[in-house]
DNA sequence: CCGTCTATGATTAGTCC
DNA sequence: GGGACTAATCATAGACG
């Protein structure tokens, strides 16, 4: 059959009505992250750890992590942190009380990187 | 003066060499995953959490988390997950670890997997 | 839901400032 | 380090199976 298709159009980045496009949106988009996290992994020898919480009622999760996301959060939520040059700008208060001690069950977090 | 700039050059994904090269595109390559990131909040009402560290001696740490990095890998680690469809191929053995109740709190977690 | 296709929008390597 | 630019590569919206 014909191809119909005129090719990609540009999307506003606002929260989408049609729900069943939006899970085909959020799947797509959710492929490409994981596939740009592993390219910045491999390209420069990042350590990166991604959580994604799908929307909606099937609140599925799906995870990125090399060498894995439980390591990294433990080392981000741990102490022994190098330093914090934070983009996140929502979470000042929460990051606070953690370090205030609030969690009490970081030891010692063995860190391991080099290459990949 | 004249623009002698070719445009974009292919580049391969493996390991980068040039060590001020791969700090110009691990800063570029972060800002997209970060956007990117965003995006898929916006379009999609997600919820995601990313943790990058930095490779090399400069060991930091960049965070992107909407609503919070601490929410999200709090609910991600913690108890009442309502599914887990885990693309991370790396962490088995952790996650099993974590899975039979070192954290003492797990209870039923679904795992399926593969793909990407 | 997943995979394929293609035109086109989005990202970015290399460059210069 | 950051910002701007351009041209090329890359990602993906929408359509179809």
């Amino acid at each position: 059959m014909a191809r119909l298709s005129r090719g990609r159009k540009k999307v506003e980045i606002v929260k989408m009505k049609n729900e069943s496009n939006m899970q085909v949106t959020f799947s797509k988009h959710r492929a490409g992250l994981f596939k740009k996290a592993s390219e910045l992994c491999t390209l420069c020898g990042a350590e990166i750890a991604i959580v994604v919480f799908s929307p909606g009622k099937a609140n599925k999760v799906y995870s990125f992590g090399h060498p894995s996301v439980e390591l990294l959060v433990d080392r981000f939520l741990g102490r022994d942190l190098p330093l914090r040059n934070d983009d996140d700008r929502h979470n000042h208060l929460i990051r606070a009380q953690r370090n205030s001690g609030q969690r009490g069950l970081n030891k010692e977090v063995m860190d391991m990187q080099e290459s990949f």
